[in-house]
DNA sequence: GTTTATAATTTGTGCGTACATATCTTGTAA
DNA sequence: TTACAAGATATGTACGCACAAATTATAAAC
């Protein structure tokens, strides 16, 4: 009784056991009876550390039979596969495309697909979680949460590895957590090729606006600036933008955002590399309400290819995003984790999709 | 021990009285040592009674206070409230519309939604009925599966019910359910409308094709027959094609399909009204491919005004769908219905959208 | 060898008791 | 009236026992 109660004690025993493996070659747990003696408990109180288990779908209770540990592939006896995806968004950019690609593969599976939106709060993506651990899903699709900072759900993302539920993190994931796969795009290398295409169109005072509280951005800004070094170019703070998700909906009514925009009007930079499409055409539409003629006063690039690139005005160059592929990928690859198979992490190349908003420019 | 375990009689005795509102007023359910009396059975066999309860989230245990039964808003303490929806297709047609408007109202108010899809088959909701009702969900939007049967899954429907979990159907109802609240658009006065256009555009040989194992195709055919045979005329079975959800992606390979598209070739019909405009631009590419000039040779009009509409050559004449409207209108319903409030089934209008594949035409 | 009856094993149900712990109520003192 | 303490009340934890019901292992019979 010293700290916590027995029966609490002894199902986290039982549980780490199971998760180490320990019952894996035989089909079946300890009997209550050996339980008892071994714990020392009374039979009730290994029922009840044995109750928690089977709600928790790590073990099968069968009467006259034993207690057996299920591992591997859960597929209940007729039902179907059920698949969490939790993506930032859903109706909105890109993200009806890449759902879209993840559902074409489940469907085709027969697996069900649940889908939520954790809108990059912390909280919310504890609070659906904790849902799909009560609801019994057999595996788990995540775009995490401003990945820049250490995420406050780890416990969360444990409990599901415990109980054998695969999960694969999308677009962003937490780097704390190296044992969970991963699908991203390649961002750092993203970043990369936008500078090398801003370079050799002839820019030369290279300027740029990142979101950097998840990890896309962070690793956008550092291959952009890595390849920006290593062409010989450092590029000062006041050519750069640096903001978090809560200043997504009004950056350009911040202090740094105003004081950005009116650095570009005096024309500081000459190009800017946008974290998205969303935030390049956004900024394209202040600096031509003020009276910029765009591209010919300043160059932009984006990443993502949403339809802002196409509609847009110039249309945007910039980072095509697979999408649908993506998604499918993605799809394909947990499907593959709830087979029990061991998956790898993809790094996706992006590719240069060239449209009006950054053309050469003449330098002396 | 006669039939059922004790324990199992218990709960569902206090499962019934809590539905039936027996403890409404006082917010404790009796105490163990009451229920020990009443039922004259052991605490245990109480507290494993009480435990399934629980389970449900039909009480709350508070240590040292008592039981209590949970009714009206079911706010867990500081978690985010959880409402699931589903319909019958994601990522198709005008469905990313009508969610999008769900999920605008919902997380305005902080609410996470829950999506998934039956794709019309009703063993995949009954699976998706079942994690809900594990996972703890504050309410549900249900778009009914082949709704012009009766629906196998009214079992878990009365669950949802006697959790006080709050039900709304939309797009297509259970008439089964009359408890059940629904947001749906008026198909049987659509069906009239397309009926009256078809006529007041000069047009003698009207022809339909028509999906009937929802409610909406049946309301549609209803309405659209009863206006035709309320100006006098009555529409030969050659003119109809009627078919299911199963012969959705390929009705024109059918035996039925083939011969009706033979009819319409040979000019039986005039003018074809489409359960939606899938359908209608589906029926117009074959027909055209068969070298039929549209909209001269045959009138068209179809269902909900999707994107096909604006695509298809001609440009369909349709009836609109209200989609983020209509969506949006469900999502409020849902928050009062979770605060208690009874809502009332609603039926909204269609609106007609001309475009070119309904021309008026001279009839001698 | 196969079948069938029997016994052993294992989980499920049910009762009773005791004490722990959190909460609420009541009474007393300031 | 307020604050605090003691007691009463309710659920939580834990033990023990007995028997029921389903499964599995064993032994006997053909």
């Amino acid at each position: 009784m010293s700290e916590q109660p027995k029966y609490l004690q002894v199902a986290d025993i039982l549980r780490k056991e199971i998760a180490e493996g320990v019952f894996r070659d035989g089909q079946t747990l300890m009997t209550e009876e050996e339980l008892r003696m071994r714990f020392n408990v009374s039979r009730q109180t290994i029922r009840q550390a044995i109750a928690l288990l089977e709600d928790d779908g790590l073990v099968d209770r069968r009467r006259g039979s034993g207690t057996y540990v299920r591992h591997g592939p859960r597929r209940r006896m007729q039902g179907t596969l059920h698949v969490g995806v939790v993506t930032t968004y859903i109706t909105d950019y890109i993200f009806p495309n890449i759902v879209s690609g993840i559902e074409s593969v489940l469907s085709e599976n027969g697996v069900v697909m649940n889908l939520s939106a954790t809108y990059n709060n912390s909280r919310t993506e504890r609070s659906i979680l904790e849902r799909m651990l009560d609801g019994q899903v057999d595996g788990v699709i995540v775009e995490g949460v401003r990945t820049a900072q250490e995420t406050e759900n780890e416990d969360l993302y444990r409990r599901l590895a415990e109980r054998n539920i695969p999960v694969l993190f999308m677009n962003s994931y937490y780097p704390g957590m190296p044992n969970v796969p991963h699908v991203v795009m390649d961002d750092y290398g993203g970043g990369r090729i936008a500078a090398r295409e801003v370079l050799s169109r002839g820019y030369r005072k290279p300027g740029g606006m990142f979101k950097v509280d998840d990890l896309q951005g962070k690793e956008r800004l550092r291959g952009f600036l890595d390849e920006m070094r290593s062409a010989g170019i450092l590029i000062p703070d006041e050519r750069l933008l640096l903001f978090g998700t809560d200043e997504r909906m009004n950056w350009q009514n911040t202090r740094e955002g105003k004081a950005f925009v009116e650095r570009l009007k005096k024309h500081e930079a000459d190009c800017v590399t946008c974290y998205n499409d969303v935030f390049a055409s956004s900024l394209m539409g202040i600096l031509q309400q003020d009276g910029m003629k765009l591209p010919d006063e300043m160059g932009f690039i984006g990443f993502d290819n949403a339809i802002y690139a196409e509609l847009s005005n110039p249309k945007l160059t910039t980072l095509g995003h697979p999408k649908e592929a993506f998604g499918a990928l993605v799809g394909e690859k947990l499907l593959r984790m709830i087979n029990g198979e061991r998956e790898r992490s993809v790094n996706m190349a992006w590719t240069l999709i060239e449209r009006d908003s950054l053309p050469r420019v003449d330098n002396l």
